[in-house]
DNA sequence: GGCCAAACCCT
DNA sequence: TAGGGTTTGGCCG
């Protein structure tokens, strides 16, 4: 034995159970403290890779020694909360099953037993490491003994951390504890002496029983010392850890055994300790699967089977250049069948009437692919479709991976093997079939384990509705616009694209004659250099790696007086519609459909929002005039229909209104104001028809500000002016909206209870900084609590409303082509214009009922632009 | 080729 | 100041 770690486990368990927010396992009793013990003791095992350890707790009655010394010992203490003994218990049914020695002694308290441990193992020559962050430990601090800080990332606390930290050496801890006292112990100590004194008075006299030998020597506190010199003693006999404790002595038990890595998994669940499950060992997958044919009894079983996971082998990633190479089945955990079916007719033949004559729930894992999939041989599924993925979306919203992979290993304890190790470099058509069918047969499996898993955590944790009334018919809304796609007008582009190439040449030149020199503007650290070196500009700012900051605010800064600058800027701006939407829009173009089918994500944003990508169709540009000229470019096929685009007026706002039932703010709404004229006349004190152009830009800041839980060092930021200002702003605002204020303290105050952020719908997004004890996380959550119920609640809105819109417009022509976040556009038959316009109105303002009336703007035009 | 930082487009 | 995606340069192996 080199090393010993030596826990004080309850001492863990104590501090995480006030320091984590509360949190439970599925019979909802509480568990954080536990929780918070295992996170240090994975983290520990993790740094030092330990070979002997023992887990200490606190014996039964385990004050009886110091009671009977002092009846008042930790008298001061609140009563432990009802549901902590319970999590002790727990620890140290975890340390048994990762197979750490315990140990604990009736009448005696952690320190006892940690010190008798400390004293011996030291004096056989181990090097100890006592990990706790209790003081009185810090006494057999020496050449062998350290205290481990483990919530100080596992800093180590030696002799000389002691005597720079504390003033004194550890063996004068005892006497130092009994001068300055212990208030959370209830030790008295010397009152009028704190660290200060006491360090400058053992540095002089060496110890407590040395101060008194020599009291007439003492020149400052002399009076209170000699006054309280019982109470002194008292305490000293109160911080002295008693060693003489009959701890074993044999190496053999510390040594760490091996772990119940089962029955850990278990535990893992039944604690809800979804985190930590099966980092430890991934199992290999076992179960069978076989390839099969099509036949009467297969398509019988898969028909009438109550629950069926399915999984679509394609030739390629991008699913609409796809075919189908075979399909997973899967009705009962452990067994699949696996249906190849590349240029098999007869195999398709059975996919197309299975999946068209079932009338039970079909099962997938990111189930909009397989529908696409499918689609691509005119296969469309009539039931209802159930998603894995989805599942984890909206348990975990905050976590980015949702992959069968990931779920798997993390649910299942399940280690599969990638696509790539599958095929290789190669084709998954030329990958033996059997192959394939394990691959695929798994995948199958695995989803309708996770199926099992999460729909059950999705019941439990009240996701249900939200799931499918809202996501689930969601899902296949994207589903039919990506399917649809969306018309480029690729010659209309080109146009633009011709106009910016010649302003971006005409500007590069520009920029070169200007700074004397050629250089690849678009590299920031070449930008640097030109302007801050050779030009002998003042920089500004660094960006978060020390370099020189070029982005567009310090750019804008100096642009009045360098025109290079505003040159550099102009270029910006150029290049970014040259490279992000001229040149790389058209090569989305589908060359079958013609039209460009971007890709919904469903699965992203925390806050339940869609995004878009392949390519990213919520981003094409609107502030400039150039570029709104790439909106010109998308408009509807067919050269005699017509865009039509219906947006949410101020939807968070509005949201904020409701939430709030803040009655200025529902007035105003209610009466039509211009929102951020109207705030500018309460904070500015000025009647609405004075409102400056200036004033009004200002209270918009603040209205934005408000929604994203600015502070006022942001907002000062945002408005170029001082905090000062900035703080003031913002009172006036809590002033003259006070509902608000209280809504916003709300959010935050149920975020620190429950961990959680929730929507209207009763979407939730974990918050789990929002207790942290570091200033600028904690309130960088509590920006978060405030923003994620408005942008979150926001777009449950808009996704009832494209559920509700598809539906009224299903039968008609005319059909929906994107969603930007308030706003839906649908490529329209003029024949449908009257008939959309309604259906669309209908849809979006009648989808809930707000205590504000929602306001929804329709634009219709030749092309995007024009709307 | 993969990954990161910087920059900038949107609501 | 919330939520996203894409492009580019530059570094690494």
């Amino acid at each position: 034995m080199e090393k010993l770690f030596v826990l004080d486990v309850s001492g863990f368990v104590y501090r995480s159970y006030h320091a984590l927010p509360p949190m439970t396992n599925g019979q909802s009793l509480g568990t954080q403290g536990l929780y918070g013990f295992i996170r240090v003791l994975l983290k520990l095992i993790k740094d030092f890779a330990p070979t002997h350890m023992v887990a200490v707790f606190e014996g039964r009655d385990n004050k009886r020694s110091r009671l009977a010394i002092y009846p008042e010992y930790k008298a001061t203490r609140t009563k432990a909360p009802e549901d902590l003994p319970q999590q002790l218990i727990w620890a140290e049914e975890f340390c048994q099953l990762l197979g750490i020695p315990t140990l604990s002694y009736e009448g005696h308290e952690s320190d006892d037993t940690m010190g008798g441990i400390a004293v011996w193992a030291r004096d056989r020559g181990v090097e100890v490491f006592l990990c706790t962050s209790d003081k009185d430990l810090y006494q057999f601090i020496g050449d062998r003994v350290k205290v481990l800080q483990t919530h100080k990332d596992n800093l180590i606390l030696d002799s000389a951390a002691i005597e720079k930290q504390m003033g004194i050496i550890p063996s004068q801890i005892v006497d130092y504890l009994s001068l300055i006292g212990d208030s959370s112990d209830n030790i008295p100590g010397v009152p009028g002496i704190g660290p200060k004194g006491a360090a400058d008075l053992l540095k002089e006299f060496g110890s407590l029983k040395g101060i008194y030998a020599h009291i007439d020597q003492v020149k400052k506190k002399k009076a209170l010392l000699e006054e309280h010199k019982e109470r002194a003693f008292l305490s000293y006999q109160l911080a002295l850890i008693n060693i003489g404790l009959p701890i074993p002595r044999e190496e053999s038990f510390y040594q760490i055994k091996e772990a119940n890595l089962e029955k850990l998994q278990e535990f893992y669940q039944v604690m809800n300790f979804n985190s930590l499950i099966n980092k430890a060992a991934p199992k290999k997958p076992s179960g069978e699967y076989k390839v099969v044919a099509p036949s009467k009894a297969l398509f019988k079983e898969l028909v009438e089977a109550s629950l069926l996971a399915f999984d679509c082998e394609t030739t390629a990633l991008d699913v609409f250049q796809s075919r189908l190479v075979g399909v997973g089945f899967c009705v009962e955990e452990g067994r699949a069948s696996y249906l190849p079916c590349y240029e098999d007719k007869e195999a398709l033949h059975f996919l197309k009437n299975l999946f068209e004559a079932r009338k039970n729930p079909f099962i997938a894992h990111n189930a909009k692919y397989d529908l696409h999939a499918l689609k691509r041989h005119n296969i469309e599924i009539k039931a209802p479709v159930f998603d894995t993925m989805l599942c984890s979306y909206l348990l975990f919203s905050e976590q980015r991976q949702h992959s069968l992979d990931f779920l798997a290993e993390r649910f299942l304890g399940l280690k599969k093997g990638s696509f790539k190790d599958l095929v290789g470099k190669g084709e998954l058509i030329d990958v033996p079939v059997e192959a394939v069918a394990a691959y695929c047969g798994l995948d199958a499996d695995l989803t309708f384990q996770l199926y099992t898993i999460l729909s059950k955590k999705i019941e439990e944790r009240g996701l249900k509705k939200l799931l499918e009334e809202i996501e689930l018919p969601v899902l296949e809304v994207l589903y039919k616009i990506e399917e649809r796609g969306i018309y480029l007008d690729k010659e209309a582009l080109n146009r633009t694209g011709i106009e910016v190439m010649r302003a971006l040449h005409g500007v590069e030149e520009k920029i070169y004659s200007q700074v004397g020199e050629h250089f690849n503007i678009n590299s920031p650290k070449q930008l640097a250099v030109m302007l801050f070196d050779r030009l002998q500009i003042a920089a500004r700012k660094k960006t978060s790696t020390g370099q020189r900051s070029t982005n567009a605010d310090v750019l804008e800064e100096l642009a009045a007086e360098y025109p290079v600058v505003e040159d550099v800027l102009e270029y910006r701006m150029l290049e970014k519609l040259r490279s992000t939407y001229i040149e790389a829009l058209p090569s989305y173009v589908n060359s079958q459909t013609l039209r460009i089918h971007p890709s919904f994500n469903q699965f992203v944003a925390a806050t339940g929002r869609l995004s878009c990508q392949d390519p990213n169709l919520q981003n094409i540009p609107v502030r400039n005039d150039l570029g709104r000229a790439i909106r010109a470019a998308f408009k509807p096929q067919n050269p005699k229909w017509l865009y039509l685009a219906a947006d949410y007026s101020q939807i968070e706002l509005r949201m904020l209104a409701h939430l709030s039932e803040d009655s200025t703010l529902l007035q105003a709404f209610e009466q039509g104001e211009d929102i951020h004229a109207y705030t500018a006349s309460l904070i500015f004190n000025v009647p609405l028809k004075d409102i400056t152009s200036e004033q009004r830009r200002a209270a918009k800041v603040v209205n934005f500000g408000i929604i994203y839980g600015q502070q006022p060092f942001g907002l000062s930021k945002e408005l170029k002016c001082s905090m000062k200002e900035a703080a003031l702003f913002i009172d006036l605002y809590f002033a003259r909206y006070p509902r608000v204020k209280a809504f916003l303290e709300e959010c935050k105050e149920r975020a620190r209870q429950t961990g959680y952020a929730v929507t209207m719908t009763g979407r939730q997004r974990e918050i789990p900084d929002i207790n942290s004890r570091n200033a600028p996380m904690r309130a960088a959550a509590e920006r978060l609590a405030i923003n994620t119920p408005l942008q979150g609640s926001s777009a449950d809105l808009i996704k009832m409303a494209m559920i509700e819109v598809e539906k009224l417009i299903e039968k008609a022509q005319s059909f929906l082509v994107l969603q930007i976040h308030d706003e839906l556009l649908f490529e329209m038959d003029p024949l449908e214009e009257n008939f959309l316009k309604e259906a669309t109105l209908t849809a979006m303002q009648g989808v809930m009922t707000l205590k504000v009336p929602l306001v929804v703007d329709i634009a219709i035009g030749k092309n995007w632009k024009e709307c």
